[in-house]
DNA sequence: CAGGATTCCTGACTAAAGTCAGCTTTATGG
DNA sequence: CCATAAAGCTGACTTTAGTCAGGAATCCTG
């Protein structure tokens, strides 16, 4: 571990903070560093403000203050959306002509940027540092990903399990039925009768999974779901472990679940999870496989 | 390339720009950045003012602004030099007791930074990560090796040469006494008579290679020598590619050279940069190889 | 439709970063 | 020993960044 955290500290070092001022130093133009990523963040397409303010982290009063600056300079206009029936209140910041060619511009920088890293390096190098810078940039990715419970009747929630059911219509051998499939109750999910997990990365949903814990029978695991953008990066392992905690934590020493034999990866995921298939336990419809597994009793925390 | 611009650009976007900023915040405590960033650099070592200016790109006035803030502060003590003989006019940065508390909690702090990268990360995904990210820093760093022309009497080439003879007194059979090997003047070295390269990284000097352009023979290359910290990155390459491109400009159609059986990447370099072994052209007391290659003419550009 | 919540804006600041000219002290090369 | 260069310091700025309290327009909800 301590040789890892000094390899982690190398490469923040000299990586990050190398690239990270030169990026800076290329987007800059005359313009200020604030300005010329709000004017790239903006886009060719527009974007809305509170959208802006959070994706580059700033104060309303500062970001207003910027968007004046860009208008002033006739790049940038801002004005309610263009659709009628929107939200009048939310405004639209747009480029004006002037304000694409320098997003233009900016965006040709970045690439001579990033041609500069790669033209020293002599073919087969460009090509392991391109690999590996996307090797960083997936694990990072998932090292970002943030699980926590969530009420399952979030909107958040809902999309998850809309997707997870499109994707399951998709790869069973007979499609999906939500109505032939043994219905979840969201009281079944809501503590202190069951638990739902949700997996966000940068407050997007990508990910979720659930535990119903009926009073005296084993912890029951469904709906574990991973988006295809951060998949095969331990997010299905991590809602797993999760949901094992709690059903552990509130006393159960068995939970089980029961999944369709196309879901590969994910009879993988259980079996080296530690779980062993058994008898049937339930009749649900689209089930070929059935699992369990023993918790070691844990303390509660 | 389009595409490994692309992922060149998101790398820099999401893992430059998001543990950049990161880093900082766990950098900065109650202090501005450039207050934490500057007693992280001065160490517990102490620091040359000069050399600080360097590291960190400050301007003098700046810089001098930061240490007064930290001296006020009682955590850093600006004097000259402790050694006698010293340049009195440059200024030695230390840490007092209290600044050596503040480092080791910043050193502290930077640790916990690196294992929040980790935690989330499931083993193996774990080891993955420092290997790609070693990968990438390895990568980026040769990427950043600049390679230029440089009179052979400069002392940083002086050092190239000086680590040269040393390692080739280690690895040669018979040891290398530079009186029996062919001499080299520097003016055989320096333009028009010939070339001499030197690859340099932060302006600390890395790696060597010469040409002797004589009248009417082929090129001959000389003292191709590439630092252990950054071999295997394809600087070697690079300044052999320099070297040729130089001696073709130069209307040489031929270049050639001779090297030792226990320089095995050298040869292994040399061979696969299309050089063919010859017949002895000369009667270098430490060859064992001789090599020579076909250039293409090359327009003067 | 009243009252509260949202969204964005402005005014009025403070703090930090960065720039530049000129000064003092120390080295160095004739 | 003198002229010149180099290292670092100070004063006197300007520019950016960031904060916070209110205020107008719009929306939502009962």
């Amino acid at each position: 571990m301590e040789r890892q955290v000094a390899a982690v500290r190398r490469f923040n070092r000299t990586v990050t903070q190398r690239i990270g001022a030169l990026d800076d130093a290329y987007m800059a133009r005359a313009r200020p560093l604030a300005q010329a990523r709000l004017l790239w963040e903006i886009g060719p397409g527009g974007a809305e403000v509170a959208a802006l303010r959070a994706r580059l982290g700033l104060d309303s009063g500062h970001l207003s203050r910027l968007l004046r600056a860009l208008e002033g300079d006739g790049l940038v206009t801002v004005g309610p959306s263009d659709r009628a029936g929107d939200d009048a209140r939310v405004r639209h910041a747009r480029l004006t002509d002037a304000g694409r060619a320098e997003w233009t511009e900016l965006d040709e920088r970045s690439d001579r940027f990033a041609q500069s890293i790669l033209e020293p390096l002599a073919g087969p190098h460009r090509e392991r540092l391109v690999a590996a810078m996307a090797e960083v940039e997936r694990l990072l990715v998932s090292s970002m990903v943030v699980i926590e419970p969530c009420p399952p009747g979030d909107p958040r929630a809902r999309a998850c399990v809309r997707a997870y059911a499109r994707e399951v219509a998709r790869r069973f051998d007979d499609g999906f039925d939500p109505a032939l499939s043994s219905p979840v109750d969201d009281a079944d999910l809501t503590p202190p009768a069951g638990l739902f997990l949700l997996a966000t990365l940068n407050a997007e949903p990508v990910g979720c999974g659930a535990v119903k814990l009926r009073p005296d029978a084993p912890a029951e695991i469904k709906r574990v779901w991973v988006a295809g953008t951060v998949r095969g990066l331990g997010v299905g392992r991590r809602l797993l472990a999760e949901l094992e905690r709690h059903a552990a934590q509130r006393g159960r020493r068995r939970v089980r679940l029961d999944t369709n034999r196309n879901l590969t990866e994910a009879i993988a995921l259980y079996r080296s999870a530690g779980y062993r298939e058994v008898e049937p336990f339930n009749t649900e419809r689209y089930a070929h496989h059935w699992f369990e597994k023993r918790l070691a009793p844990r303390v509660e925390r």
